[in-house]
DNA sequence: TCCTTCCGTGACAATTCCGTCACTCTCCAC
DNA sequence: GTGGAGAGTGACGGAATTGTCACGGAAGGA
């Protein structure tokens, strides 16, 4: 599922959690030197670091900063592992920014539970490779869209375009909301911009511009269906 | 899971079928009319549909006809339900190209796992919304692409590139594979387009540019990790 | 019916984008 | 060291793209 990089010096720790995570079907990459925690973290792009606060030569709370640091490195989410529950510890974890931490000695499972909360936080969002409504095909992959399997030439913002109506069919999107996502305009009053290209959207659509509605004073919308009497394509 | 549409006119039947798919999960229409099948497929957009060969008014093969005649239904998968192991109603099945058929009285664990074939054989692809490389990230969603958070502004052309080498880090694309891939040529031979596009990219990723390995004669990369001695903006 | 508001449309000019070409540079085999 | 093949680079012109504007027209309330 997820690949973790253990870091701690004490073999018997490394190994129990190792156990556990893999039998979780986690991947499991460990080191145990301080040092040697960020060139790994680069090279192997772990999804979360169980950081030991005690480690020989460089303490964790360093190689949190370090890890920080490295923008190849920063976003990965690190819950450390303090030897005991002291003050101190406690404090220097919360302070460096780990994501969580845990006292020696922990419970294998209380830390599978808060490696999957972290890791559920930190979840990776999928969308579809495809999305199909109706005789409309949009390709995110080759960003393309198709229409019963007919490619359509449509330039980046006309993409855009309908690639952020389709995304809720049936629903109105405002135009405000429309100039933002396609355009990144903030407040944009008066602009015939989106007008036009919703024009030029629907002729390239030939027909099947249809799916493309007006609401007035509202926004545009993508309608999955369109009225039964000028269906004359099927 | 999916949405499931059931045609049949025996109530019980479709009760049946439906208890069983609703404890796997999914989300079950149904419609006891034949002619009722199409439009309602059309306003569901169902991941598969279960249909009885037997009905009233019109027969089950004439419906998936009309399915497989709309565009809009084309792509929907459809398991026949047959009302006796008789040679005509398998022909029939066959011939209409149904993906999958059952006879009655079928067993519903074997109706469920037919299901199930049928749906991992559609089965949706999907692709991470956001693909984060070192420092690079690259948001599908809104075609774009920041390194350490800032936007770098790429063209189309570009932006493609870059998704196809980054699709594969460390993985040697060759000319003819990317010339494919970004601008669909089948087999362009000798044309510096490629190398035009390299370099513009590179111009653009500044510093970062240095991702973009060249290998003489098999391809470009990008490379997840670059040499440490020019890494000077850590 | 009239009037106001909002959307549709065609034209246009500025800008961007893209493929090509000529030339230079680098790498590697001999 | 030399020569050749392949990659890098800068420039250029044509094509595509885009935002804007003015005007026409539809919609809906008064």
């Amino acid at each position: 599922m997820s690949r973790i990089l253990v870091v701690d010096d004490e073999k018997d720790i490394v190994e129990l959690v190792s156990l556990h995570l893999q039998r979780e079907g986690h991947e499991v990459v460990s080191v145990g030197n301080g040092l040697a925690v960020l060139p790994m973290a680069v090279k192997t792009a772990p999804d979360l670091i169980v950081l030991d606060i005690m480690l020989p030569g460089i303490d964790g709370v360093q190689v949190h900063r370090r890890l920080r640091a490295d923008t190849r490195t920063r976003h990965i989410p690190v819950i450390m592992l303090t030897a005991r529950a002291q003050t101190n510890d406690r404090i220097a974890g919360l302070e460096s920014g780990a994501d969580d931490y845990l006292t020696k000695p922990f419970s294998p499972r209380e830390l599978m539970l808060r490696i999957g909360a972290v890791l559920r936080r930190s979840q990776k969002v999928v969308m579809l490779a495809e999305q199909r409504i109706g005789e409309f095909l949009l390709d995110r992959k080759n960003m393309s869209l198709s229409i019963s399997g007919k490619l359509v030439e449509l330039t980046i913002t006309e993409l855009k375009l309908i690639t952020t109506l389709m995304a809720n069919p049936d629903v109105i999107h405002s135009r405000s909301e429309l100039l933002s996502a396609v355009w990144g305009y903030a407040d944009d009053t008066h602009s015939r911009t989106l007008d036009t290209h919703i024009k030029r959207l629907r002729d390239k659509l030939g027909d099947h511009g249809r799916h493309i509605g007006t609401l007035r004073r509202q926004g545009y919308l993508f309608q999955s269906t369109v009225q039964e009497l000028a269906d004359a394509d099927a």
